[in-house]
DNA sequence: GGCTTTTACGAAAAGGTTTTAGTTAAACTT
DNA sequence: AAGTTTAACTAAAACCTTTTCGTAAAAGCC
């Protein structure tokens, strides 16, 4: 159906050999044949097969990029920024939703391999706990770039956010405008930024003297608003002198703001919110909420761009170094934490 | 690298071609060779290279998805529902962003075309009005599915929202709430959806006698929180005495929304508001916004449906028909557009 | 037992590109 | 003029799978 390379040779006159020349600007071709040829694929809007060529040369400029989830707005920023960069760089992306389930991952993989794609980045579900399809990228030498939801103990590039640091910069932001009671709610014990963010609340309590209590810690595992409502009203129960909480997410937030308003506290005034992503609800709820950054944009830039260097390299061993490359996080003030007015 | 036919057969000796049989279950291979090879393939972990494989069977099982933007509630529902579905399916989806530009939406048409996908899913970008690149696809015998933004002119199956009832919904239900003087923050002249939201919105004036005024209609083309807020800031001017607004989408009328709000106007009190869209958003800022849903999931579920249905067809010309399938509206009421108070 | 049918497997071509290793003719040496 | 370079092109193999067409042996038939 396609035109192939036979089908301009033969039209031009010429062998298989020196179209393919042609195109790829091989130097034992005159310019008079090469331009001449050039201009009729031009015409007839010829491109060669992709994959015959992968055949040969073994490239596909496929990227497998494979996320727990889609709907969530740092995702999506992330997706969008990679698929960008990617094209850009003429490398196209297919994406694969693991729905937090570690089968599909595992089986998304594997899929990915089969098709030869040129590189795999991943931000691995939840409940991943085995990495043995991920050391089977490696093995592969498949370059694998682990982001946001990473595993340390993959030896591969990784790109995360400073998740520690988020977490201690919340906690302290909300300890300087005040608070004394500061609840956390937390996502899942396994996810390495869940710990990351648990311990940076952990550590600004410390450094304030702030006695930690684990009741004041609660488990969201979905990350919803939901989970951030319910997750207040339990704790406000035994706790209803908390004057502060720091949230695994904006939307968790979100809800945990619904609930306080509910009960009747005032915020910032009663209570200080401070969330995590900086989802682009937050700078539109009333009151406006605070939060940490997590630029989705600049870390899958910082993907693209650490695969594009892997490219660059000498190859072979490239691919399996462990590396961990951080994005700062920045705090995003504004009403929902804000008691001392001097800001804003 | 990566292990062969050739590898298997060897080491089973055997033929490829015995290998290839039983493993897609030929019969004219006798079954104890058959679990003999399979799980020696299991063992070894070997699948078929897709790329060869594609040589032969002109089959790739990749879809190219092309959208406009990424970073937008429903185009991302869209996109998850499109990928999980077509993974049930063993389809794999190579997701595009044209970024709202014709000049990429044509290479990138171009390159999908090149790698050979099985099909095309294109929401065409705002200002895209040649529709060349769009027939080039139908001319390769690609099934083309033009969902959302689709072109009427282009001979395809496409998936769309009901728009124009849409329009007439929502501009209905204010007229309903008691207004008299309803706004419409509309989007671009050139899209589809754009004009039939219009449309609808005149429509619903008709029948209510209400006349129409062109004054009262402004065009946001960004889709932006900000240019709702100006587009209020400006008609209110002239029109100070509004008191219903219908916006192209969510985040258009919740700009609105923050506009009249600064300006000292009670919501829905002075004036109704209802969006169109159903982001995320809209049901958690103060007032909940009133919308027309749009569901991508279902949207997404329809356009992949559409495509296996047309796989599972005689093939050829089913590719070319002019087909469009309309998701139907829903009136969603929430509080920043109820002035009776009746429902809710 | 001589015939046909069935069973189980293999050879080879096709699919389109890339690249190595030529080949021919012209141009250049001395 | 004989030999060497260079320029411009080509043949053919390789990449891996699928599928058509064969072939050989075993089984079935009267």
């Amino acid at each position: 159906m396609n035109l192939t390379l036979k089908d301009i040779a033969q039209a031009m006159g010429v062998s298989v050999t020196t179209v393919s020349k042609a195109l790829k600007d091989y130097k034992d071709i005159s310019p008079e044949t090469k331009t001449r040829i050039r201009a009729y694929t031009e015409k007839v809007n010829f491109r060669p097969n992709a994959h015959a060529s992968f055949l040969r040369t073994q490239k596909t400029r496929l990227i497998g990029l494979v996320l727990p989830r889609l709907k969530h707005d740092f995702f999506n920023e992330i997706t969008e920024s990679i698929i960008c960069y990617a094209a850009s760089h003429d490398y196209k992306v297919i994406v694969l939703c693991s729905e937090e389930s570690y089968e599909k991952e595992k089986s998304q993989i594997k899929e990915l391999l089969q098709l030869n794609v040129d590189g795999i980045f991943i931000s691995v579900a939840k409940n991943t706990n085995d990495y043995t399809h991920l050391k089977q990228v490696i093995k592969n030498n498949t370059p694998l770039i682990l982001f946001d939801r990473t595993v340390k103990l993959v030896p591969s590039l990784q790109v995360v956010n400073d998740d520690f640091e988020a977490g201690f910069m919340a906690t302290e932001h909300l300890i300087k405008q005040g608070c004394k009671k500061i609840v956390h709610l937390r996502g899942d014990l396994i996810p390495q930024i869940s710990i990351d963010r648990f311990f940076g609340y952990k550590k600004a309590l410390e450094k304030h003297n702030i006695p930690f209590k684990k009741e004041l810690v609660t488990i969201c595992s979905e990350n919803t608003f939901e989970e951030g409502y319910k997750g207040v009203f339990n704790l406000i129960k035994k706790f209803p002198d908390v004057d502060g909480l720091f949230a695994i997410t904006d939307l968790v937030a979100i809800g945990a703001m619904g609930a306080f308003k509910e009960l009747g506290y005032q915020i910032p005034k009663d209570v200080a919110i401070i969330g995590y992503s900086n989802w682009l609800i937050s700078s539109l709820i009333t009151p406006k909420l605070s939060t940490i950054e997590q630029n989705g944009n600049k870390m899958g830039k910082q993907v693209m761009q650490s695969f594009l260097d892997l490219q660059n390299t000498d190859g072979e061993m490239a691919t399996s170094k462990y590396q961990r490359l951080i994005i700062p996080s920045r705090l995003i003030p504004r009403t929902s934490s804000m008691k001392t007015t001097e800001l804003l």
